[in-house]
RNA sequence: GGCGCAUUCGUCUAGUGGUCCAGGACGCAGCCCUCUCAAGGCUGAGAUCACGGGUUCGAAUCCCGUAUGCGCUACCA
């Protein structure tokens, strides 16, 4: 086994959407695959017809793909332990399980769920320390089962949990963890439809497709012990685990739909880069031991170790989100850039207008440090794209007096003369105005940031003069001059 | 109720017996830079390391107990 190179599964149920705390569990299960040279496999779990959701599936691959964590092998890529779905592996269920009948270690139970639901009522009447099932359909003999069985009885297959030592688990993030027997449950292994539960089937798939760690949520540590007896009756290997700590709301319960966004494709909806979105998720419940909190995939592959994860939850903070995709956007090559704005505006009311990529990049250059979505170059510089047609009012009251419109009829003329002006060109024509004027740079500087952008806030002035270009900015000061009424 | 897991600034975390009256990041406040807003730089507020006992010359770090939180307790995953 230590020789071997390992084999990781992610396996979702298909419920509609990525859960962003199965976006980690995923996340994880890749870094250590890719980490230590091994396989990193996506099974569907979706044994429970009643969760059907049409389309869930292939929303799933599609975000799972978005997100750039790839299988080696599942649904899409194939592989030689498929096929990845639980639904087409049906066969494979019922043929072990029968092997487990057979060793009296599994075993019918006609008990309806009428019985089921006294049994349990009784049981807290009785103040039973735990609520199992009581054994009763294990008693039956063979022939009352084929009997019940050939007359059409519904039934479903259980674990037959005997006494026998404690269960001990061996987990990478928890170190050893004992159950005893006596708690465990006579659990279902094959429901009344014919499907197998979690437990059977994650255990008897894991063993066929050679899963040497199981790296899944900390929700699943409750259930381990039924699955190691399983790989016991089995007469299986045991797979390593690491069960990972809970992702939480703010206050401290299990992150839910009802307390903000918990689905990959919102996030990716509002704009968030999946670098960012991975970089953050990376860091709740992980970190490299030092002072770095900026990572792109491959410097988290690299540095990825189970031994380093957190035990307890983590908080998702959505200001650190922010901040990392921001972060993430600064140090983006603003060619890389490119293609979202475009597409952004593509589905802006800009996109009737064309713009030269170059005039584009100019933005990005002077945008990319202010903004923490791609729809921020909208958001906060629709000027690039289209002229102001108001000015903030705040600003006006604070910026243009009486004396403005004059004062920029001067700097018109100095902007003028100018022959394709950059950024120095405006900075020594402005200055030059003001002085004629006997003013500050100021004084114009803010009333042609306002005419120009109708708004106080953005890049250096002369950086937004150079890439709105000298015609744009003279027509923009003479309208603001008509607009601006003091 | 039972079983299990967890517990360091508001949040994410560093820390594996002395270098920790606890370090970093986000957020917050202030200063610098500056034509504005960001970015960047600096500074600050913010944690009696859940609590109580031990062990030890010495504990955030080891042990025991308590509390609190969370998870599981389904023919859901």
């Amino acid at each position: 086994m230590i020789n071997e190179s390992p084999r990781v599964r992610f396996a979702p149920s298909p419920t509609g959407y990525l859960h962003v705390g199965g976006l980690r569990t995923a996340l994880y299960n890749y870094l250590f695959a890719r980490h230590s040279n091994g396989k990193f496999i996506l099974r569907i779990e979706d044994t429970d017809r009643n969760r059907y959701v049409e389309g869930a599936l292939e929303n799933l691959l599609e975000t799972i793909e978005w997100t750039g964590l790839i299988p080696d092998e599942g649904p899409k890529q194939g592989g030689d332990y498929g096929p990845y779905i639980q639904s087409e592996r049906l066969n494979l269920y019922k043929e072990n399980v029968d092997k487990l009948i057979n060793a009296g270690k599994a075993y019918h139970c006609f008990c309806s769920p009428e019985r089921l639901e006294e049994l349990r009522q009784d049981q807290i009447k009785a103040r039973l320390p735990q609520l199992k099932y009581d054994k009763h359909c294990l008693f039956l003999s063979k022939e009352e089962v084929l009997n019940k069985i050939q007359s059409g009885e519904k039934y479903v297959i259980r674990l037959n949990v005997e006494s026998g030592p404690k269960v001990m688990i061996k987990d990478i993030i928890r170190g050893n963890v004992e159950f005893d027997r006596s708690t465990i449950d006579d659990q279902v292994l094959i429901k009344s439809d014919g499907f197998p539960t979690y437990h059977l089937a994650n255990v008897v798939d894991d063993h066929l497709m050679k899963i040497t760690h199981v790296i899944r949520g900390e929700e699943w540590l409750s259930s381990t012990p039924k699955h190691v007896l399983l790989y016991e009756y089995f007469g299986w290997e045991i797979p390593e685990f690491a069960h990972l700590p809970l992702l939480l709301n703010a206050d401290r319960s299990k992150l839910s739909k009802r307390q903000g966004d918990v689905a990959v494709e919102d996030y990716k909806a509002k704009g968030y880069l999946k670098e960012a979105l991975i970089n953050f998720v990376a860091l709740l419940g992980w970190s490299g031991g030092d002072d770095k909190e900026f990572y792109y995939l491959d410097e988290l592959i690299d540095k990825f170790t189970l031994q380093r994860v957190q035990k307890s939850g983590a908080v998702f903070n959505i200001d650190k989100l922010n901040w990392i995709n921001a972060e993430h956007i600064k140090n983006q090559k603003s060619e890389d850039i490119l293609p979202f704005l475009k597409n952004t505006l593509l589905h802006s009311e800009f996109s009737r207008i064309s713009y030269t990529d170059d005039y584009l990049l100019k933005v990005i250059e002077a945008m990319k440090s202010r903004i923490v979505f791609y729809s921020d170059f909208l958001e906060r510089s629709s000027y690039f794209f289209a002229s102001p047609n108001e000015y903030d009012q705040q600003i006006i009251e604070k910026r243009w007096k009486p004396e403005t419109p004059g004062h920029l009829r001067i700097l018109i003329e100095e902007f003028e003369k100018l022959n394709n002006p950059a950024h120095d060109d405006f900075e020594t024509a402005l200055k030059s105005a003001a002085e004629k004027l006997q003013i500050g740079a100021g004084k114009l500087i803010h009333p042609v940031r306002l005419a120009v952008s109708g708004i106080g806030v953005g890049p250096g002035v002369y950086e937004l003069l150079e890439i709105l270009g000298k015609e744009e900015v003279i027509r923009r000061i003479n309208t603001a001059i008509e607009k601006i009424a003091v």
